[in-house]
RNA sequence: GGCGCGUUGGUCAAUCGGUUAAGACGCCUCCCUUUCACGGAGGAAUGACGGGUUCGACUCCCGUACGUGCUACCA
């Protein structure tokens, strides 16, 4: 038990599931199950005002689609729970009182109004965001400006307060990054961030220190953007007496916006046309819906594995990995220091990789709510067939009923001017005599179909190419799909007929 | 503005001082296919810039540029 991994995904419910968010679930997911460790999901829902009602479970079930579920969790429980910060709330605050005690933090008793207007003042061309640190703690209303009996009293009139860290001046602080080496901050240029806030809830920089200490966490894992407050932990860290147990931090690259620049946001896949989120996000509040990838058609397994790849590989040539095959591989050193830019095309063709690999059960399953929202499905059997035949055209699992609606009704629309361009007496004639042909096969089968037709061609002194696209089309209505006699064999010969009259009786 | 982090084709990327600088996506050409795909064969396309160190730098060091992140009582 001492010396087991323990890493923890640790998000705030405020929306919606990113792809870098998965990203560092599966990083995360992928060391503990290396590592025989545990994986934890901890909600850090200490900002009250960013509540957003079904974030959490939302979490939840990406986690579950994903297959990257955890060991202990709030909905799973586990030997610290809780594991929703706003249930902890009680916890952080004798350490922030420890910290005060010890003279590395302190009182500020502040109004919002007062804090703006220090930074108006303050602000300039060389300063533009002027911070609350050594240089103006002094000049504003906190317990080291001011005297004790001036503190007291405050205190006793039940003042509205956080609690700051004291940043030290001129120090340095050194750590070993798992992903990028050795990385060191000037303690001078960080701000007296606040650690408790006036409602009594730690900031995000109590918070992960505390529940990681108290959790034991090993390894702490977090996107780039932390980066630049990690003196701050890592002080607190200090600070409190746990710099022994501190858990390796790794800071992830970002994942960056295909066209250009800043991270990639979810207003980018609205704008550029692919998701964002692991699956639908409605917002609650304006009733907005976000497409995720699950919902566009991405099988769960391609979605882990080009993310998985997204900003690390192993040094080979492969890039399809089972789960099995990345808990073997992954290695967090390796792991890419530069963000890497999103690549729709790229995570599209995971996806049809994906989906070749499938059984026609398994596809016929998966695919099965995309067509149902158009036909119904008669025979089960069917469908597996059919989606045997259209796979291979197949890149999402939404692809299914474009490539295939035509199996199951007429088409909607047919491409009648595709035909219209080069129809004759001909190929009318042709249509004509052949119908009847079809009606008396003694058979239903692709090649019987197929015979009858070359026959035909051969009698009526045709080419077959000139009929065989006005064929297709009107079995299908565009040019498209696979064999157009495997078609006619399915769809049956009153179908078949039926549609070829249809569309003759058009032109 | 300050500070951090980064920088190999359009994109993802291999290389960990000596290679004709892999591979994949996408793109282009051809083949297969009387459709569209799939598949196959080719092709175009890369080390930001300037200094060092070294017999030798994509690889190490320093600058510059560029990108990106942070700079909240948000995470």
């Amino acid at each position: 038990m001492a010396n087991e991994v323990r890493v923890r995904f640790a998000p705030s419910p405020t929306g919606g599931l990113h792809l870098g968010g998965v990203r560092t679930v599966l990083y995360n997911y992928l060391f503990a199950r290396q590592h025989g460790g545990k994986f934890i999901l901890r909600v850090e829902d200490t900002d009250q005002n960013r509540f957003v009602a079904g974030a959490e479970q939302y979490i939840v079930d990406c986690l579950k689609w994903c297959g990257l579920e955890p060991d202990e969790s709030p909905e799973k429980g586990g030997p610290f729970a809780p594991y929703r910060q706003s249930e902890r709330k009680h916890l952080y605050y004798q350490y922030a009182q420890q910290l005060v005690d010890k003279g590395h933090a302190y009182y500020a008793f502040d109004t919002q109004d007062e804090l703006e207007d220090m930074r108006s003042r303050l602000k300039n061309d060389d300063n533009h965001n002027p911070q609350y640190d050594y240089s103006t703690r002094m000049h504003m209303k906190n317990s080291l400006a001011l005297s004790r009996e001036e503190t007291v009293a405050l205190l006793n009139k039940n003042t509205p307060y956080v609690i700051r860290i004291k940043m030290p001046q001129n120090e340095t602080v050194k750590f070993t990054d798992m992903i990028r080496g050795e990385i060191s901050f000037d303690t001078t240029i960080t701000d007296d961030k606040v650690l408790l806030k006036a409602d009594g809830m730690p900031t995000y920089h109590l918070a992960v220190v505390v529940d990681d200490y108290l959790m034991q966490i090993t390894h702490a894992f977090r996107g780039e953007e932390w980066l630049p407050s990690a003196s701050v932990h890592l002080l607190l860290w200090e600070y409190l007496g746990w710099k022994d147990s501190m858990p390796q931090w790794a800071h992830l690259p970002l994942i960056l916006k295909p066209d250009g620049h800043g991270k990639l946001s979810k207003r980018d896949g609205d704008r550029l046309g692919f998701p964002v989120f692991a699956m639908n996000w409605k917002d609650p509040k304006t009733g907005e819906t976000i497409a995720g990838f699950r919902e566009l058609g991405f099988l769960p397994e391609a979605f882990v594995n080009l993310l998985a790849v997204l900003g690390w590989n192993d040094g080979s040539e492969q890039e399809i990995y089972s789960m099995e095959e990345l808990i073997q591989h992954f290695s967090i050193s390796r792991v890419h220091k530069g963000g890497a830019k999103f690549d729709y095309e790229k995570a599209k063709w995971f996806n049809h990789q994906y989906i070749q690999q499938k059984n026609n059960e398994e596809l016929a399953h998966l695919a099965r709510p995309y067509i149902e929202t158009y036909a119904e499905i008669h025979e089960p059997q069917y469908l597996v067939d059919v989606v045997g035949m259209i796979k291979d055209r197949c890149t999402l699992l939404s692809d299914f009923w474009a490539q295939g609606h035509f199996f199951f009704i007429a088409p909607a629309s047919t491409d009648i001017a595709a035909i219209k361009e080069k129809w004759n007496d001909a190929k009318k004639q042709f249509f004509a005599s052949w119908i009847p042909k079809l009606n008396s096969l003694p058979d239903w089968t692709h090649a019987s179909i197929e015979a009858s037709f070359n026959e035909e061609v051969q009698l009526q002194n045709i080419k077959k190419g000139e009929v065989m696209l006005p064929l297709r089309i009107m079995l299908v209505g565009g040019k498209y799909g696979p064999g157009v006699f495997e078609i006619a064999a399915m769809i049956g010969r009153e179908e078949t007929v039926q549609r070829i009259s249809d569309t003759v009786a058009k032109l």
